[in-house]
DNA sequence: CCAAAATATGCTAGTCAATTGCAAATACCT
DNA sequence: AGGTATTTGCAATTGACTAGCATATTTTGG
């Protein structure tokens, strides 16, 4: 599976309709795949601008919103405002962040049962979706 | 405790140095009492600009932020990237939002220990804080 | 291999939520 | 009421993000 994915995932881009494997998708998936923690656009922009200097920040905001409908990669909201991105399996999970240096662990969706049993005894709410996340310090860090 | 916040947060505004009590602070934190649910700012300006012709939008944004740092309101993004705001209780807690009304159930945070216990059994993840936001239907639109 | 067709990129010019500077207005205190 | 601290309204700006379009790249299949 991981060897299948070597160089980018291929196995995903068969879905989509026609989806050129370009350098540009490919440098931001392997950037993505290289530090497993959250990037804003315009720092993805930085970082692979140095390696290819003609790539335009549109480019990479195309990129990763196509990313992201494939479900290789993941967004959330920095509390400036701004959109970030992470690359994603993809099975159901949450995150568990680093406050420290950013490493996203990913957190298995099992456990969550249990906590959503609790919450439909004492809350008459019909749960459809929850989206949630962690903030602490990883092995490396803490 | 209900009686103490009649009009505004009196209580919670004395914590900073000094607060004026203006009638366009009064209008947001009434507004975000009466309608428990997420409102942009800009939902919020139209709101309350038909009994405050006058009123600024930039007044609306500098009100939420002043509350959200009191901790009156709780700010989430909304799929769009804008910003949305409720009114908020001072303890910790999570929120259930409905998918189809948007009202806000304020989700008690102890449940929660026993799925913090269990996340730092199997994760080797220091937990310093959590965000967790519950998507589904409340009790009148189930 | 080599075009033609399909798709993506770079660049530029927008868009729009959100912020800021400042003079005028309002709230607070005595 | 009078003086001072704070807030507001307004207009100008910012900054993340998007869109148009001509050019460049990737695929395809002959
Ligand atoms: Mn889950
Ligand atoms: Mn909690
Ligand atoms: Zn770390
Ligand atoms: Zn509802």
């Amino acid at each position: 599976m991981e060897a299948a994915e070597a160089g980018c995932p291929a196995r995903k881009w068969s879905l989509v309709k026609t989806m050129y494997a370009t350098t540009a998708r490919r440098a931001v998936v392997d950037l993505l795949k290289g530090e497993r923690r959250y990037l804003t656009a315009s720092t993805i922009f930085a970082l692979l601008k140095r390696d290819n200097p003609k790539l335009a920040l549109s480019t990479v905001y195309r990129t990763l919103e196509t990313l992201t409908e494939l479900g290789s990669v993941s967004s959330r909201t920095e509390p400036s405002g701004e959109a970030s991105f992470v690359y994603c399996n993809d099975e159901h999970h949450h995150h568990a962040i680093c406050t420290v240096c950013g490493h996203v662990d990913e957190v298995d969706c099992a456990a969550m049962e249990q906590f959503r049993a609790a919450l439909l005894a004492n809350q008459s709410f019909t749960l459809d979706e929850h989206s949630v996340e962690f903030y602490g310090r990883c092995t490396r860090c803490r």
